[in-house]
DNA sequence: GAATCGGTTCGAAAAGATTGGAACCTCAAC
DNA sequence: GTTGAGGTTCCAATCTTTTCGAACCGATTC
């Protein structure tokens, strides 16, 4: 009955501080540079951190799904994983771009 | 013997994830926000935070002293906190005026 | 439909952050 | 020198995050 599409918070609900955390982390920051490129499979993600237990790799997904950064939506069996770079830029402009360069 | 002088990181030793999760925290940020107009007086910070107890301040201080966000520094009986602007521009172009938007 | 693959969820343990009281330190004023 | 104001440090309690195995789920492939 559980479906498997996952909650995504509105652009607009999300605070700064909780996206700040989201990326104090250098696993998550590196997966959201790796995102930045483009969409990515999930499982091709996380690339620099290959033995990573996946439910460790789940949560990392989570909190970043959970601050607004990325969407993570089904996709075949696996799932695709991709930058929520137009809402973010709308919401904190700059921010993206300066912690990515 | 000990002196109350502080340690401040070199701005090339502070790490973005260190920065980012400094102002990650709520109080911290506003702190932030509030020496962003100008050095303040460490006693006159925190305005929004009244009853606030002295350890608890003395500490997200040193957290956000620690991340190179700012200096801390004794003034007469007290001590004097500015923000790190040039520092933290120079390392991470942008970042601060996004968050501080 | 059975097996498998990619992921989520649950639960519990370990690690780390926050909070605040108490003791202490420094400077300045008296 | 004593006192008081402003802060730091230490410590312990609490809370939050992180980590990862085990169980589970859904879609795909055979």
């Amino acid at each position: 009955m559980a479906t498997y599409d996952l909650e995504h918070p509105q652009i607009e609900d999300v605070a700064l501080t909780d996206v700040l955390f989201a990326l104090s982390d250098p696993a998550r920051l590196e997966i959201v540079r790796e995102v930045a490129g483009g969409p990515l499979e999930m499982a091709a993600c996380g690339a620099t951190n290959p033995g990573l237990p996946k439910s460790t790799k789940s949560h990392l997904m989570k909190v970043l799904r959970e601050a607004g950064i990325v969407r993570n939506v089904p996709n075949g069996r696996g799932r695709l994983v991709s930058l929520r770079k137009d809402d973010l830029d709308a919401r904190f402009p700059g921010l993206l771009d300066s912690v990515l360069r």
